[in-house]
DNA sequence: CGATCGTGCGCTACCGCACGATCGGTGCCGTAGT
């Protein structure tokens, strides 16, 4: 299956209505043309979904889009219909919310060949009744969309993400085009690992924001950093997003700004779904100055106009306070992005940040792999294991990681000579594992909010992008205290390939006058006195 | 980790305090009950 450059081209004028397409968006379809998987990280507004949108038209088979959230894949379905309505396309999104007749009749436009786009849940895939539709209509793409839910997501909250590499195959192997707004180095890794891509084109581009104006806030009191917070909502610019770690806290903020005679509506999981989306309709449609949110706010929410977006807490990464300050600005105009850090909230992060298993469950699922000699689908194990799905489902996630448990289009199975014993000792050194990276990618928030240095350097150094320059649009560039942190004839470059005596491979993520910081595999971000490093000769290229 | 809630104690009170327990954030899905 090929195209030629002039026939995507004219593809997307003719039937999308695009006059341009960039060289990175042509590039990504003609790989996924030729079969080979593809990542490509994009910011939002730059066209990530044209990518397979113009792969789907292309393609002999339909196309599976997998997208997290029923709300967003019913914008995604009706956009699509919308812009290409004339050209023979459809496309339908399956799931929960429809009822059980109107399931099966969107099935049946499926495998009646109607269908070009099918959008689906992570969890749909994970039931063998719709893995075998989907397997009967020979999809040629499987389009990962927000593809660093597999990261954030498919550890514990919807493990069913990580998941979706198995499924691929039972699906007949077709081809993968995983798409995502931010990832770094280590959820790129993941997103790959995860999904199971097979030596894939990785595209990641365009992570500078250059109108978003960079600053945190340092405090030492709880007090007086509700009342800073408060300050900058009521006193930037609006409209605006507040973001706090808690929906209490997203209340209490709202209420007090609502006090000074703002037009501000919290936002966040606990409240209706009526009472949620009437507020992101007055959010979208200009009446309101703030919204004051959890992190359950955004996701597929496109407001170009958006002035501020203000942290009254850190998050559990940057990959995520990214993701979350990049909603500022997207029109270009100047926007300001403030984080409120007081070392304390940090806590909170960690606390939310373990991985271990329930030996229980480790023991159950072990038992029920000896009992049966062949491998098992996932789906025999959720039955015969008595806890939830989820919590199964998991397990084996976190046992598969360790090593313990390998996947085949047969099923799953216990690796040879794996007892209770074992498994457990495994997934709890895995669980570990992924506790010190979590831990490490917090200390890199840390690292953002302490630094003297230009943020903006810093942040597009944690997202493998140098900046040659200060930026001069962040607080430290407006303090004078930002150095150039580029060291051109460093002997340690960024992103360049280290080993360390002791912790093994890393990747360089940051370098300044007297500390080097590595991405290492096992150990997660380090920062190293290069004093240290000379002496004890800790590092080598390679 | 830190804030908040519930419990039990002491013992001039339906109160104050110390202590331990619990909770804190994202959304699928299926099923029970209106």
């Amino acid at each position: 299956m090929t195209a030629t450059t002039a026939e995507i081209h004219r593809l997307a004028r003719d039937v999308f209505g695009w006059d341009e397409l960039r060289p990175s968006q042509v590039e990504a379809v003609e790989a996924a043309l030729a079969g080979r998987d593809v990542l490509a990280v994009m910011p939002t507004g730059y066209g990530k979904s044209a990518v397979y949108q113009l792969a789907g038209v292309l393609a002999e088979g339909p196309c599976v889009v997998v997208s997290p959230l029923i709300a967003l894949q019913g914008d995604q379905r009706d956009g699509l219909n919308e812009l290409a309505a004339g050209a023979g396309t459809r496309a339908v999104a399956i799931n929960s919310s429809l009822s059980a007749r109107d399931q099966e009749r969107a099935w049946q436009s499926v495998e009646d060949g109607e269908v070009t786009f099918l959008f689906l849940t992570p969890e749909q895939l994970a039931k063998d009744d719709v893995l075998a539709r989907v397997r009967e209509v020979r999809p040629a793409f499987l389009a990962v969309d927000e593809a660093h839910c597999v990261s954030a997501w498919g550890h514990d909250f919807r493990p069913d993400y990580l998941r979706l590499g198995a499924a691929r195959h039972r699906m007949g192997s077709p081809t993968i085009i995983a798409l995502t707004a931010t990832a770094s180095t280590p959820v790129r890794q993941e997103i790959v690992e995860g999904l199971g891509l097979d030596d894939p084109l990785v595209i990641a581009l365009g992570f500078d924001r250059p109108n978003l104006h960079l600053a945190v806030e340092r405090h030492h009191e709880d007090g007086d950093k509700r009342e800073s917070v408060l300050e900058q909502a009521a006193g930037l610019p609006h409209p605006g997003l507040l973001y706090t770690a808690t929906r209490r806290d997203a209340e209490d903020y709202a209420a007090r700004l609502g006090d000074r005679g703002l037009a501000v509506r919290a936002y966040h999981a606990g409240q209706k779904a009526a009472e949620r989306d009437q507020t992101l309709q007055l959010f979208l449609e200009g009446s309101l100055d703030v919204v004051v949110a959890t992190s359950a706010f955004g996701m597929g929410i496109d407001k170009a106009d958006v002035r501020f977006v203000v942290h009254a807490d850190v998050t559990d990464s940057l990959d995520t306070y990214y993701q979350e300050a990049g909603r500022a600005g997207r029109d270009g105009q100047g926007a300001r992005v403030v984080l409120n850090y007081r070392s304390e909230d940090l806590g909170l992060r960690s606390f939310f940040g373990s991985h271990q298993a329930d030996q229980e469950v480790v023991d159950a699922v072990v038992r029920e792999f000896r009992r049966a000699d062949s491998p098992l689908p996932l789906t025999h194990l959720k039955r015969a294991v008595a806890v939830s799905g989820r919590r199964v489902t998991g397990t084996v996630n976190l046992l598969q990681a360790a090593g313990a448990v390998t996947s085949s289009r047969r099923g799953l199975a216990l690796v040879e000579g794996v007892g209770p014993k074992t498994a457990a000792r495994l997934a709890e050194e895995t669980a570990e594992r992924m506790e010190r990276i979590d831990g490490s990618r917090l200390e890199m928030m840390r690292g953002y909010a302490e630094t003297d240095g230009c943020r903006r350097q810093y942040l597009l150094g944690y997202f493998g992008e140098e900046l040659a320059d200060p930026c001069g649009n962040c607080d430290a560039c407006d303090e004078g205290t930002a150095e150039d942190l580029t060291h051109e004839d460093a002997e340690f470059p960024l992103q360049s390939a280290v080993e360390h005596r002791d912790w093994g491979p890393g990747l360089v993520m940051s370098v300044d006058d007297d500390r080097v910081t590595v991405l290492f595999r096992e150990q997660g971000y380090r920062t190293l006195s290069l004093e240290a490093v000379r002496e004890q000769g800790l590092l080598t290229r390679v």
